[in-house]
DNA sequence: GCAAATGCTTAAAGGTTGTAAGTAAGCGAG
DNA sequence: CTCGCTTACTTACAACCTTTAAGCATTTGC
């Protein structure tokens, strides 16, 4: 029996390979372990269960977002840094779907606070610094935009936009001029 | 061996009542069964399978929230529209987080034309009736006020506003004043 | 080179989906 | 009213997934 190496960070990298593959909510310990060439047992000594994996994959993925979306930002102000970030944001969205599913599951706060998710408010709030908005209407904004993008991305990856002939790319642009504008014109109160 | 009384739409409606307390990633054929006093196999009698019992629950949410929408836009027309829709689409969302769950699934082409998610845009084109956009505007418009509406109360759900202070009803109305804010003023391509 | 730690296997319990075949209850017609 | 058909449900079973416990084998460290 030769040992097949496996490690709690090479599992999470296989796993969230495999949620891209067929789909974060039909990775399994089971199929994880085939394709180590070992049995399912076998990964209980890396991980404490299914959903510590799950919640590896959920931080690797924040984590490697919050990554691309940084290096989207830099060196970067006003609409071009909202449109920057949203496309890092929707890019990586599209190109890895079981990933981007993991992002969202439920985190407890401990977890949350201390991974990357905090990093991405940090990264909405610098882009807002070009629109010079103050309390509290930069947390609501930030959460506007937050909410755009993820339900965007969200509908389109469900198909929600393949009804109409209008092409996702474009009703995208279009929403990010219509998220420049409002930013640069907040109503007031 | 007493009858249960077992039919498609009452299993639906279970299945559905079911989500809402446990969460319908956790409904399961064995715990409806169980809901109903018979083995799990009885139901195979009544739904095709797993997902087709998914699907349904996702046609009874999409129908019951069209439906409150409807009702809610009933008179309406503006901001005043758009804020009702908005409203009717939270609440549904937070008083039925499992049946909301249910109606994001990925639907066929065919089920979904038939079913109640082609009365969604033709409402949230209602709405935009006020706002007097030319196509493609409006088709990019809708898809912007469906994205914020869904990731808003999607990223709520999710505890993704409860690390801050803010009330997440605060933001919900000032992001409603800011779209339309942007409706009123749509940005020229 | 031997002992301890580590990595994987086997074994087994318990839960889930889904199919097939058998039984019992209800219903309509003669 | 009872015979027989349809319908509803049960039992039985196969396949798969999760997770724990115990055992063996391979490395590693002294």
């Amino acid at each position: 029996m030769a040992r097949a190496g496996v490690t709690a960070e090479r599992l999470t990298r296989a796993a969230a390979d495999l949620a891209d593959e067929i789909g974060f909510h039909n990775v399994t310990v089971s199929a994880l372990a085939r394709g180590f060439g070992v049995k399912p047992a076998a990964l209980y000594a890396h991980v404490k269960d299914a959903q510590d994996l799950r919640v590896r994959v959920a931080l690797l993925a924040l984590g490697e977002l919050a990554e691309r979306a940084a290096r989207a930002l830099a060196g970067r102000a006003g609409k071009e840094a909202l449109v920057a970030f949203a496309n890092a944001y929707r890019s990586y969205a599209k190109e890895h779907p079981g990933r981007y599913a993991a992002a969202q599951i439920e985190l407890d706060w401990e977890t949350a606070v201390t991974s990357a998710a905090g990093r991405h408010s940090d990264m909405t709030r610098a882009i807002l610094r070009g629109y010079d908005l103050p309390e509290p209407d930069q947390t609501d904004a930030v959460r506007m935009l937050h909410s755009t993008f993820h339900g965007y991305v969200s509908l389109e990856t469900a198909g929600g936009f393949r009804h109409s002939p209008r092409a996702a790319d474009a009703s995208w642009a279009r929403t990010l001029d219509a998220l420049d504008a409002v930013l640069r014109n907040w109503p007031p109160a």
